[in-house]
DNA sequence: AAGCAGCATTTTATCGATAATATGACGGCG
DNA sequence: CGCCGTCATATTATCGATAAAATGCTGCTT
């Protein structure tokens, strides 16, 4: 491997000077710079990024860790890396299989030392394992735990896109609305605060919330919310709208409603959450929860770069707008 | 941040020592180790991977390099991760938004140092421009391009899953059948080596090739799928088939039809490539071509592996067996 | 009792770049 | 003509870990 040394050997200059030459540190008379130029290009050197990491403390990138690198994720992602490169630096995606576990490692402080910022999307960790967490690197949270304050933190409206979709729901005649992927259990919030905004809905319109409505899912995937909707289906428990905690389980409801002869929207009117570009064309359209995406990943990526460039005043917790996206599985749409 | 210098300071041991306790590189007394783990844990160090990577040349790391975090990579990404990790090395994604311009960046030296092995795929890269590439790190490319042989890569039966899903709407009554997303072009070598199934497929059933049938999309989106269906239905050709040369375009390809008014696939059978995820759910259910994602990932991490280990043999192109998943959108299915 | 094998631990040198500091050449000024 | 400031370039020390070589101790052999 052709090394610094080696380019200034040939170009009959220090180390430093190369150093100078590639970095713009320091000026460089011309034809030395263009000697130094010819010897890179001669070579084929380029930098050690790692000897450079460890001198400097600096990577030029940032790592968004998720839970998986599907759905939901691959989009966000993809809005994110725009953002990250046009700052000059790169962004690297790791994975947790949302497990608490695999989050803490990710801002272990050795893994910590590979990046200039972290971007972490929470779902295992709790607010007393993010306490602990003791790092002065820039991090940004995402998602829709509960943090502690010195964190930065972007995350949705979750009640209010629940009541959007289930009041709309309602407005179109919907009168036993599903709550599919919902929960009670508080400790996962993005299911229990969505139940949230779903049980105001009905309040607000004089129903009544019947618990039988919450209905689980094993995994949040399209598989595991068609299985539990056709558990659903065969129970014989009535209903005339589905709220979907995400749009992945309600095409797995999609499914389930298509198999059991299930008319959508004029059986069963059903919206989802997180407006991913398939609820567009998955006929006859879903009806979704917008995010925001790119607005979310702005503000994120906004934190971010505040605190690379040093800024040290108190974190921000953003939650980020959302607005009923209205599609053919509704029947106020198309 | 704490050294290694600072927990040996703490044990009252040389740093050695405490490398040789974390690494279980030489032999440690008992009392010894147990007094590094104690310093190691009261100062709560964590060894800098910048460092080891600089002394070590090791990173534990590999670099999955997509074209986009969406879809088909994201989801062949998850298989992927699993496997890498089973060696205990951690799996990072970057991404090349599909230019051959980001993809030697990849594969610069200056980038791959931060990797112990890097699986690439390739979409913008062609055969001279990856002959040029000169590295000692384990590579492994993914994906549809012709590359030189030296490298090691892994492609699908293009052709091959080409011939079956348009055989199969033959065998089920279509005649004219669509090439969505195919193009003559043979520079990109999937849409083009998928034209060539079809075109295979067509002339075994002695029908004529129509040159208006091949139907270019102009990114691959479901979007970009919709809108290129659209105009052909708009000009009044007509087909009673949908041979899609991906299943996000033929996600935008059942949109355009359900948009239409026909009927799948009692008017227009179709069939997809990659069966995604997403193909199960979307009713009536994609007929789409399946490449066995974990298969090709098994297969490529087993190549990246042998390198990594030190295996210098000949490279290996591998070509993954494909099969057709027939689901309701062709009348062979449910 | 001298010598040596075997083991635990330390010392030294190094990976490659760069921040901080030092050196040296040249021009301007009194 | 000698002193000083300025600018370009070189030297030195360092980031933190580790491979390889050196040290030093124990116990065994003859």
């Amino acid at each position: 491997m052709v090394r610094m040394a080696d380019v200034a050997r040939e170009a009959g200059v220090s180390a430093m000077t190369v150093s100078n030459v590639l970095n713009e540190r320091l000026p460089v008379n011309e034809p030395t710079r263009a000697r130094v130029m010819a010897a890179v290009a001669a070579l084929g050197y380029e930098v050690n990024l790692t000897a450079r990491n460890l001198r400097a403390g600096r990577t030029d990138t940032v790592a968004l860790v998720v839970p998986s690198f599907h759905d939901y994720f691959g989009e966000i992602a993809d809005k994110i890396a725009p953002l990250i490169e046009a700052d000059g630096r790169h962004l690297v995606l790791e994975r947790t299989s949302a497990s608490a576990e695999h989050e803490m490692a990710a801002l272990s402080v050795a893994r910590l030392q590979f990046y200039d910022g972290v971007l972490l999307s929470v779902v295992g960790l709790d607010r007393d394992q993010l306490d602990r967490v003791r790092t002065p690197k820039p991090i940004v949270l995402l998602g829709e735990r509960d943090v502690p304050d010195r964190f930065n933190h972007v995350r949705l409206a979750n009640e209010e896109g629940a009541r959007l979709a289930t009041a709309h729901m309602i407005e179109h005649g919907s009168r036993r609305i599903l709550a599919l992927g919902c929960t009670f259990d508080t400790a996962h919030m993005m299911s229990s605060d969505r139940r949230i905004g779903w049980e105001h809905a009905l309040r607000d319109a004089g129903l009544d919330v019947d618990a039988r409505h919450v209905v689980p899912v094993s995994t949040y995937t399209s598989a595991a919310g068609r299985d539990a909707l056709l558990d659903v289906i065969a129970s014989g428990l009535p209903f005339d709208g589905v709220f979907a905690v995400t749009d992945v389980i309600a095409l797995g409801a999609i499914a389930a409603l298509a198999e059991s002869g299930l008319r959508v929207p004029v059986d069963v009117q059903l919206a989802g959450f997180d407006n991913l570009d398939m609820a567009r064309f998955v006929p006859p359209g879903l009806t979704s929860v917008d995010a925001n995406h790119e607005g979310v990943a702005e503000t994120a990526v906004g934190l971010l770069r505040r605190q690379m460039a040093g800024w040290t005043g108190p974190a921000e917790h953003v939650v980020a707008p959302v607005r009923l996206v209205v599609r053919g599985s509704t029947r106020g749409g198309a």
